[in-house]
DNA sequence: TTGAAAGCGCTAACAA
DNA sequence: TTGTTAGCGCTTTCAA
């Protein structure tokens, strides 16, 4: 059906080993004179090279594997599309997965990349269940861990250091003089890691842990609403001494807060200051700009894949883990940047639709 | 490097044919016992078949291309999800390509899902700059359009049926007895048929058509804002015959609208009806759950990838273009739902966070 | 029911 | 600088 190398070679009157030096040996010894020949041949033709030939021998598919736990979640779509890019960057396919944050898709999955010869594998946050599968793996194809890590798998990870990012979140709002700061606080590994640099910058700044202060919640905006009517109905928002500041553990939970706190009549950022976490994009638009914790999902991305493409060029030992190091950004919800606030609604109120 | 069905063949002490046979041939003569023995041979060996030989003689490899613009859009995102469900129901990978609206970015995408040989492509809704590479593509691998189609790629489409939509959304309006109904209309293909919709089920209710409540708008939560503000300027929120709701051409959108319509001290619904566009899942998260028009990303998502199966397995005569109807999702931001606007609220109040 | 042999399209030693 | 030849791992006629 298709174009090949022999029809080329035929056209052009050489051999197909001459032809595959043409169109793709680097460097490797062809008269111009042929070489020419063979590329006019292999233009008038139209000549698509066979991939799959090319891999059989080469035992190099030059795809990389993805496996995603859910494509629902913003940070990660950053992370992939980062993947995405410098994987075109450099001359890889994607393979992609999507688990569903199921274990036995993720199993059947990770089955299947193996079989199908990818050259690398990106896993992101995975479902912690086939450890024993990702290891069988990992002695096989490069894998590089991203977003989070898998205790007890031994292969390289792009991350970002969320304790740090609690550290600055808190410590923003310490240096904005609030001494009574709460935090919404998720379960799970960033969650926890979060709510450890809250802790250190509190102590960092001689202030007081108080229990009462550090609410359980979740990510996600409703998990924020319901939090911050708790702090009121546990009498955290009144009194002589209330809470004016709170770390919310994800931008869409400092969110639903955010509006439960201004539906109890509080001034969002006069009476209560708050960061969030993620840097989603959303958080720019809204009436209140976040400030927030930014997360390069982009960046995290393409390292990963940078790293990965290292590895598998046999250049491993330059590789090593990375946590990176996370951003604030400051925007209006703390009161730090009030001109910031300023500018936005007022930009919000003149301006109208698309025509203008 | 890896077994091969050679070593299988040799432990079992058959031909590499019979093990070929054993390991895929579907209903093929082969004595139990030598079956048997290929299939334990193959097991102690840890075999695993090597897809590219295989793709290599069969000419097939099992590999849907995925084109996708943005990842950063929910809807997508569902889209995408259901691609990747069906895709590992029906044993294809995904290889996925994003091209961030970048018209070279998906033309380089294109040429190479096509010298990877995939079985066939989905495309997402495309950038409509390589119309001839898609036309020239369409005639070698079959193809679906999702969400989108393009004008003059002959090629099936599953796409949702925006017109419907908006005249869902209208009418539901109309149906609770609103007369002054506004529209906060998107430039674009789809925006224009919501807007259709809207206009449709204005003149079947006989109610006139307002220029003037049609308000030029974008996707995103601040667009919503500033058009309710607009809105507002016009004076059309208030005097003897306000508008009294609203049908925003995306939840996001809906969103901004409400907010500003309660910054403004209306109440929604009371004062202040409001139906938007898209069924995100957030939209059931907020403090007033948003009645919405649900695209259903995840089946259309599935549908796509049974049709294009069809297709490459020569059924393509059952297919054909599909136009999703849209449903209306109830819930309280029209009034039509108090039961579930108060049960959402005490939901909010009485419960904290996830230790509950 | 099984095996021998050819070949998918390409690359890479090795010769010429 | 170029060509010959032998595979990569698998499937698949065709013959036994």
């Amino acid at each position: 059906m298709g174009v090949t190398i022999k029809d080329i070679a035929a056209k052009a009157g050489v051999s197909t080993c001459t032809v595959s030096r043409v169109l793709n040996g680097r460097g490797k010894k062809v008269s111009a004179d042929t070489k020419l020949r063979v590329l006019r041949a292999a233009e008038q033709l139209d000549y698509r090279p066979n991939i799959i030939a090319r891999s059989l021998v080469q035992r190099r598919t030059w795809q990389i594997g993805l496996v995603i736990p859910s494509l629902q979640q913003p940070v990660m779509s950053q992370i992939i599309e980062g993947v995405h890019v410098a994987a075109q960057e450099l001359g890889y396919s994607i393979v992609s997965c999507a688990t569903c944050a199921d274990k036995k898709r993720e199993a059947e999955y990770l089955d299947d990349l193996h079989t199908r010869g990818v050259d690398g594998l990106v896993w992101l946050p995975p479902n912690l269940a086939n450890l024993k599968v990702a290891q069988s793996l990992a002695a096989s194809v490069p894998i590089i861990q991203g977003f989070r890590k898998i205790a007890g798998l031994d292969a390289p990870y792009v991350i970002l250091d969320n304790t740090k990012g609690g550290f600055k979140a808190t410590m923003h709002l310490i240096k904005l003089g609030h001494r009574k700061i709460a935090h919404l606080r998720a379960v799970g590994e960033e969650g926890e890691e979060r709510y450890q640099g809250y802790k250190q910058a509190l102590k960092q700044a001689q202030l007081p842990i108080e229990q009462e202060l550090i609410i359980p919640t979740g990510f996600g905006w409703a998990f924020g609403y319901k939090s911050a009517l708790r702090m009121h109905s546990r009498g955290l928002l009144s009194g002589p001494d209330p809470v004016t500041a709170c770390f919310a553990c994800g931008d869409m939970t400092a969110w639903g807060a955010i509006q439960a706190f201004r539906s109890l009549g509080l001034r969002v950022p006069d009476d209560m200051a708050v960061v969030g976490f993620d840097g989603l994009p959303i958080s720019d638009e809204m009436e209140i700009p976040l400030t927030t914790i930014a997360q390069p999902g982009i960046e995290i991305g393409r390292l990963i894949v940078r790293y990965l493409h290292q590895i598998i060029e046999g250049e491993g030992e330059g590789v090593n883990s990375l946590t990176l190091d996370p951003k604030l950004i400051v925007r209006s919800s703390c009161g730090a940047d009030k001109a910031y606030l300023e500018d936005k609604l007022t930009r919000l109120s003149i301006k109208g639709g698309q025509e203008e």
